[in-house]
DNA sequence: CCATCCGA
DNA sequence: TCGGATGGG
């Protein structure tokens, strides 16, 4: 669980969104969003979001709730999405649906004994990021003219590549990899209710007196994404280790473990393939009425539940005067 | 996030 | 006995 782990090292501070009022914020787009869909939307109530075809798209409802929270507070999200799936992540994809079969069978036999609580649990992690939500999110956004950027591969390593570059001020994301992958400074917690919170990359070398290549083979010995990390070493015995050693191997060769592809994981996180090759304009120009419509009338999704999100989005905008031509 | 387990 | 890791809810 390198998650869990990675908490435990960081540097995380509560702030208020008085503190960063006004600031650019690449939001990591699958990680929002599944966020939104499993806290806020949770996929109770199906009949509202789902089209006669049977088409879910819980996103746009979550879209029109979420969005209101960085307007109000005068904050500019760029939308960065995911491009192609690396090789490596592929493994973990195929685990991870393999793990979802097997939810889905619980699912199942949770229905046919009819336990509602049991089937609503396993119904919100069942659900996954189809082609459509993401899709449709898009559209949404581009006619509410809130920037997007395209990933080459991982959008997280790409909202973190354009924090480090200056091209936003923060990375957003629930993620502790953006520590593994050099952001400055992100913000979470900008989901839920209460008082975000900052995640601070130097601080968090400075606390432990190593270096960002430490701070990435610690993880790794505590497991990534990428793979599973040493059994009964957690974020305490790995960072002695690594600092004892120097780096991963020396601890790995004590201890005669071995990870696999070792040297690949670490490049997925200091240098992971990101471009330059993108422009977003911050100077929002929504078009809140189209936008109503493609939810409403192309999808579907009942007015009352985000209606009250519409009408947040078009009172911050002509408070903040983010869009000053209408 | 907490209770329990494991190993030094 | 205790700090740290784990796993379940």
């Amino acid at each position: 669980m390198g998650n869990s782990a990675l908490r435990q090292l960081a540097s995380l501070e509560e702030i208020s969104f008085d503190d960063i009022e006004g600031s650019i914020v690449a939001i990591d787009a699958h990680n929002w969003l599944y966020r939104y869909l499993t806290t806020t939307v949770k996929w109770t109530r199906d009949e509202v979001y789902t089209t006669e075809d049977g088409t879910e798209v819980a996103n746009l409802v979550g879209v029109v709730q979420g969005l209101p929270k960085f307007f109000e507070h005068d904050l500019t999200p760029v939308f960065v999405f995911d491009g192609q799936v690396t090789d490596l992540k592929s493994d973990e994809i195929e685990s991870r649906r393999e793990q979802r079969e097997k939810l889905e069978d619980q699912l199942e036999d949770a229905r046919e004994e009819g336990d509602a609580i049991e089937v609503a649990r396993l119904e919100a992690h069942t659900q996954r990021l189809t082609p459509v939500i993401q899709e449709t999110t898009r559209e949404l956004l581009e006619f509410l003219d809130v920037p997007i950027v395209e990933a080459p591969f991982e959008g997280e390593a790409q909202a973190a590549h354009m924090a480090r570059t200056g091209a936003v001020d923060y990375a957003g994301t629930e993620d502790y990899d953006a520590l593994l992958l050099g952001a400055p400074k992100t913000l979470r917690q900008l989901t839920s209710k209460g008082d975000p919170e900052l995640m601070d990359f130097d601080a968090t070398l400075g606390e432990h007196d190593i270096t960002w290549e430490q701070l990435v083979d610690i993880a790794i010995l505590c497991g990534t994404d990428f793979n599973d990390g040493i059994s009964g070493v957690g974020p305490k015995t790995a960072l002695k280790g690594v600092k004892e050693h120097g780096d991963l191997f020396g601890f790995l060769e004590e201890r005669d473990e071995y990870i696999e592809s070792a040297d690949q994981i670490r490049a997925m996180f200091l240098d992971p393939e990101v471009t330059d090759d993108y422009e977003f304009d911050t100077e929002m120009n929504p078009d809140i009425d189209a936008a109503r419509e493609y939810v409403t009338e192309e999808w579907k999704v009942h007015a009352d539940e985000v209606e009250r999100g519409f009408e947040r989005i078009e009172e911050s905008i002509t408070q903040t005067g983010l869009d000053q031509w209408s």
